[in-house]
DNA sequence: TTGAGATCGTCCGAGTCCAGATGATCCTGA
DNA sequence: TCAGGATCATCTGGACTCGGACGATCTCAA
C-alpha cells in the first residue's frame, strides 16, 4: 500500500490528490505499525467503530472504501488481537455487528493522537480559515452525485 | 481498484482524502475504460510520457508511484496497443527509455478532455480562488518532507 | 404453513501486486 | 585490461484482492 514519494509533475486535481493521499498514508501507516496495527485499514475500521453505531459488515464495508471480502480479514485479523467483537444481531441471524472493544477503544485513541501529529505536521503553514476550506472542499468532492450517464 | 462511494462519518483529513480520491478515481477509470485503457495508471504514465521529457523506467515509476515491477506490465500493455514504444539509450544499452508514440499522444489528448470534464463537475460550485487554494495545499501536502524520526 | 426471492456473511479461484533474485551492462580504480 | 561493485530492466514466488458462488436466514405473499 505504500508508495514512494511522488516526485512533482503536471499538476492536475487527481495527480495531487493521489500525491497527498500518498504523503498521508505513509506516515500513518507508519504510525500504525507501530502499535501493532498491519494497514491504514486496521485503523479505519476502528474509526468507524468508535462512534458506537450499530452496523452491518456490509454497512462498515461501504463506510470505510473497503471490499466487503476483504474486511472480512480485516475484522478476522482486529478480531483475534481483542480489538473488536463481532456480535450477532438478536433480531436477524444472518447478520453480524462488529463492536469495538474497551481494549481496541484504547489502541485507537493512542493511535487517534499519533494520526492527529502527523496531520499537523502535514498541514503546517496551513492556517484555519484555509484548513476549514480544505475540509470543506474535499468533504463536497467526495460526496458529490454519481454522474447519471456520461456522453 | 473501484471502490463503493463512501458514505460520510467523522471528518478527518485522511478519511476525506482518501474518499475525495476513491471518488475522483471511479471518475476516471470510466473516462479511461471508455479509450481503451484498463486502469488510472495508464493514463498516469501517459499523462508522465507526453511532457516529452526523457525518462528511465525507474524514474518513471518514481513520477508516477508505481512500483517499477507493475509499471513492466503498464508499458507492455501500451507498448501492444501502441501507444508507447521502448527505446534503448544509445550511452546505456541498460536503460529502456519509454516514449509516448503519435497514437498514444492521440489517445491521452482526448482522454485528457475527459479528465478535464470530470474534475470541472466534482468541484461544481467551488470558485477560482478556492481551486487555486485547493491545489497549492495539496501541493504542499504532498511535497512535505519525510519526518526524519518520529518519536 | 410453505415456497420464492432477497439479503446477510463467508468461501473460492483467477488475477494482481511487490520484495527479492537474476542477468545484462556500465563505471571506477588498479 | 580487467576485476569488483553499482545500476538498470526483468523474472519469480508468495501474499493479497475481489467478483462471483454458496449456505443460512429473513420476508412476504399465497
Amino acid at each position: 500500500m505504500s508508495l514512494p514519494a511522488c516526485a512533482g509533475f503536471p499538476a492536475d486535481l487527481t495527480i495531487l490528490l493521489h500525491a497527498a493521499v500518498n504523503r498521508v498514508t505513509v506516515l500513518l501507516d507508519r504510525a500504525a505499525v507501530e502499535m501493532g496495527l498491519t494497514d491504514a485499514r486496521d485503523w479505519l475500521v476502528l474509526a468507524a467503530l468508535d462512534d458506537g453505531q450499530q452496523r452491518t459488515q456490509l454497512e462498515l464495508s461501504r463506510v470505510v472504501c473497503v471490499d466487503k471480502t476483504t474486511l472480512i480479514t480485516v475484522l478476522d485479523r482486529l478480531e483475534k488481537q481483542d480489538l473488536v467483537v463481532r456480535t450477532v444481531d438478536p433480531t436477524d441471524r444472518r447478520v453480524r455487528i462488529p463492536q469495538i472493544t474497551g481494549t481496541g477503544r484504547d489502541v485507537y485513541a493512542t493511535f487517534a493522537t499519533a494520526r492527529d501529529a502527523a496531520e499537523a505536521r502535514v498541514l503546517d503553514g496551513v492556517d484555519g480559515d484555509d484548513r476549514a476550506l480544505l475540509m470543506d472542499v474535499l468533504g463536497r468532492i467526495a460526496s458529490t452525485e454519481d454522474a447519471p450517464v456520461l456522453t
